[in-house]
DNA sequence: TATAGATTCACCAGTTCTGGGGATAAAACG
DNA sequence: CGTTTTATCCCCAGAACTGGTGAATCTATA
C-alpha cells in the first residue's frame, strides 16, 4: 500500500479527496494538512511516498514547499495539483522538481494512477499540462539558462515603462518607436521572463528587482 | 513680461522649448531644469509666476513634485505638459492642484497662451484632454472620498487575485464565481481606484500596501 | 418596511494584448 | 568576412480585457 500525504487547502476538496482515498486499495491518504507552512516538518515525520501538493494556499505556496521539499529529501516525490494551467506556474513547478502535474478536473481514478505511476518513477502531466510541456520544452531553453535570460538595454527600457502600465502605443511615443517595435520587444521580453502578460512581467520584474 | 521656469528631461524638447520663448514677447522662460528633485527649491529661488511641469523625469515625477511645490507655495501655478493622455495621472493631477495638462503634441502658440491664461488665474487643458476632465466629474466622486474607495470584501479578494496574474476565467474558479461576476467586480475595483488596466491596479494596490 | 449597499450574472461593442509568422539592416564577434 | 545578436518593423488571428447598461438577490440598516 502506497501511502501519500496531501496539502489542500479547500475543505471540500480535500474531504472530497479523503473519502476516495478511503476506498482505495492501491493508495492510502496518511494524512492531509490545509496549509504547507511546515511541509518539511510534516514530510519527516510522515515519510510519505508520493506528496500531493495544491498550490494556492493560505501561507507559503505549494511551489515554495516543493522547493524546500526538494531541498531537504529530494528523494520525496511531489505531485502538484491545481486548478489553473498557465504555463508560469507549471514552468517553476518543472523547475523545481514536480514529479507531475495533475489538475483538479481530472478524475479521481486519473489520480490515482498518476500516483502509483509517480511513486514507480514516472511522471503524470494531465493532458491540458501535457501540451504545454512540450512547448515549454520547444520554446523556452531553460535548461542552459539561469532563472531568466538577461534582458538587452533596449528591453529593459520596454519594460520599465510596460510596469508603468503604459499602453504599446505610449511605450512607442515615450521610446520613438513603432507600435510592432514595442510589440516586438514585449514578445521577447515575455519569453525571457518565461511569462505571458504584462501583469506576470510586472509581478516578475519587481520580484527579480528588475524594475 | 510673465516669468516661468520649466522641468523638462527632454534635451530636445527642453531646447526647442527654449528657442521658442526666446521669441516670445510674452513669456520670459527663466530658467529650466532636466529633473524636479530640488523643484521646491528651485521655485523658492525664482519665483516664477508659472512654473512648466514635465511627469515622466529621472528622480521624483512630475506629479509628485506638484504636490510638494503645492504645498510649500500654493500660489505658484503649475501647469503639467506631458505626452500620454490617461485619466489616472490627469487624476492626480487635478488632485493635486495643477492649473493646466498640456500635451507636448499642442503647438508652441498654444501653450504659451496656456501659459498666460493660467497666470490670469484661468485653466486651460488639452482639447484632449478636457473630454476627460468632464468624464472625471461625471464619472468619479473624488471631491468628496478619501484616495479612494475602501474596496468591500470581495472586492478585496478580487484584486488579489488579480494581482496574481490570473485570468478572469481562473478566477472565477478559484472564487466559484462566473466570469461576469469577476468581470463585474474588476469594474468597481477599477472605478474605485480610479485605473483602468489590471496593471495600473496591481501597482496602485502595492502602492497603497493593499495587497 | 423601505432604502441602500453588496454580490452576482448577462449581453454587447469595442480596444488591447498575445503569439505566430517573417523581414531587413546594423552591430558585434570570432 | 561570415555568422549571430540586436533592434526594428509588418501582418494576421485569436484571446483577453474594458466599459456601458441592466437586472435579480440578499442583507443590513434607518
Amino acid at each position: 500500500m502506497l501511502r501519500i500525504i496531501l496539502f489542500e487547502d479547500n475543505k471540500n476538496y480535500r474531504e472530497a479527496l479523503t473519502d476516495a482515498f478511503d476506498l482505495s486499495d492501491r493508495v492510502f491518504l496518511t494524512k492531509s494538512f490545509k496549509h504547507a507552512n511546515n511541509a518539511v516538518k510534516e514530510i519527516k515525520q510522515y515519510r510519505p511516498d508520493v506528496v500531493l501538493m495544491d498550490i494556492e494556499m493560505p501561507g507559503i505556496s505549494g511551489l515554495d514547499a516543493l522547493m524546500k521539499i526538494n531541498e531537504a529529501y529530494p528523494e520525496t516525490k511531489v505531485m502538484i495539483q491545481t486548478q489553473f494551467e498557465d504555463e508560469h506556474r507549471l514552468f517553476v513547478a518543472l523547475c523545481r522538481g514536480a514529479w507531475g502535474y495533475a489538475l483538479k478536473s481530472d478524475s479521481f481514478d486519473k489520480l490515482e494512477e498518476a500516483i502509483v505511476e509517480v511513486h514507480q518513477g514516472g511522471g503524470y502531466f494531465s493532458p491540458a499540462i501535457a501540451g504545454k510541456v512540450r512547448r515549454l520544452f520547444m520554446t523556452e531553453q531553460f535548461t542552459k539558462t539561469p532563472l531568466y535570460t538577461p534582458l538587452t538595454e533596449r528591453e529593459q527600457e520596454v519594460l520599465e515603462h510596460l510596469a508603468k502600465a503604459l499602453k504599446y502605443k505610449d511605450i512607442a511615443k515615450a521610446m520613438f518607436l513603432s507600435y510592432e517595435g514595442v510589440h516586438s520587444h514585449i514578445k521577447n521580453i515575455y519569453s525571457k521572463l518565461h511569462v505571458s502578460s504584462r501583469s506576470e512581467a510586472i509581478l516578475k520584474a519587481i520580484e527579480a528587482k528588475l524594475i
